[in-house]
DNA sequence: GGTATATTGTCAGGCAGCCTGACACACTTG
DNA sequence: CAAGTGTGTCAGGCTGCCTGACAATATACC
């Protein structure tokens, strides 16, 4: 007796979500790259070249600038980040990619990559063509609570 | 300018766990029940009509024996489980449905299926069923942490 | 100018879900 | 009786998300 059988959607989801997380952080860890997250791998899809405010990035990400700001200064810890002044406005920091930062981007990119192609040939283009295509149609509106 | 664009598969699969979280807390809500989690779902549906011990159920989640006993504990905190002796041996308890554990339980089951229901008159049950599938497959060997 | 309002960044704290480590206890085996 | 194994549980940690609160700054309006 172990964990198949009825399993619910929600709980499908969130192995699946882990899988990646798991696969990334092994992939970065073996490639002796900083251990970055799925969703810090977000914040850096959303930044811009020359600098980005947490708010903003808050907004593109969907979440909250408190999210943002926790996944921007893990990053800065990591020094794949880092904070500068805004010259056209003193309330506002600009977060933008360190030589490093860029560098750890692509790698983890690729490894993102990498690990979808493996996944691919193994349960087929096709059905992670469909995975994505479900989970990136319109899921209406059922968290209230949620930015964006 | 939102969240749309570039999102990598971890991060909708992420989102998309939120969104049947979010929904299903929602819908349990209206109907006034307690506030069930699809975890706590998942483990009403791995439990034996005569009880269970936390370690069976661990193994039969998937997880470890820490985390269902965390589970079993928030649904024991909401009287929907009960902790009872196991007369076959004194070192081992037996988790049991109470009686509103059993109504809650499937007031749940019901709210989750129609979520599905609803979802798959919305992005389409041939694109639902294809999702599920995607998820079902065999995702190989990513996470060497992980118990199961 | 001066005051009201909005925006920004941040700290504090909270919750779910998962993990490891550690420990006491009870049963089993030698 | 000692050793080993399984069980339940506490403590603590991590990620990812949230709300609430706050100071500092910018902008709008009078």
């Amino acid at each position: 007796m172990n964990a198949s059988g009825a399993r619910s959607l929600p709980q499908l989801l969130g192995d699946a979500r882990r899988w990646f997380e798991d696969a990334l952080t092994q992939a970065l860890a073996e490639a002796g790259a900083a251990p970055v997250s799925p969703t810090q791998l977000g914040l850096f899809a959303v930044l811009d070249e020359q600098g980005t405010t947490v708010a903003e990035l808050a907004r593109r990400m969907g979440v909250t600038r408190q999210t943002a700001h926790q996944a921007a200064h893990g990053l800065i810890g990591l020094g794949l980040l880092e904070q500068v002044a805004d010259p056209s406005s003193a309330r506002q920091r600009l977060i933008r990619r360190t030589a490093e930062g860029r560098r750890t981007h692509q790698q983890a990119e690729l490894l993102l990559a990498r690990l979808e192609h493996a996944l691919a040939r193994r349960i087929g283009a096709d059905t992670l063509t469909a995975l994505r295509t479900a989970l990136e149609a319109d899921w209406g509106p059922p968290s209230p609570g949620r930015p964006g």
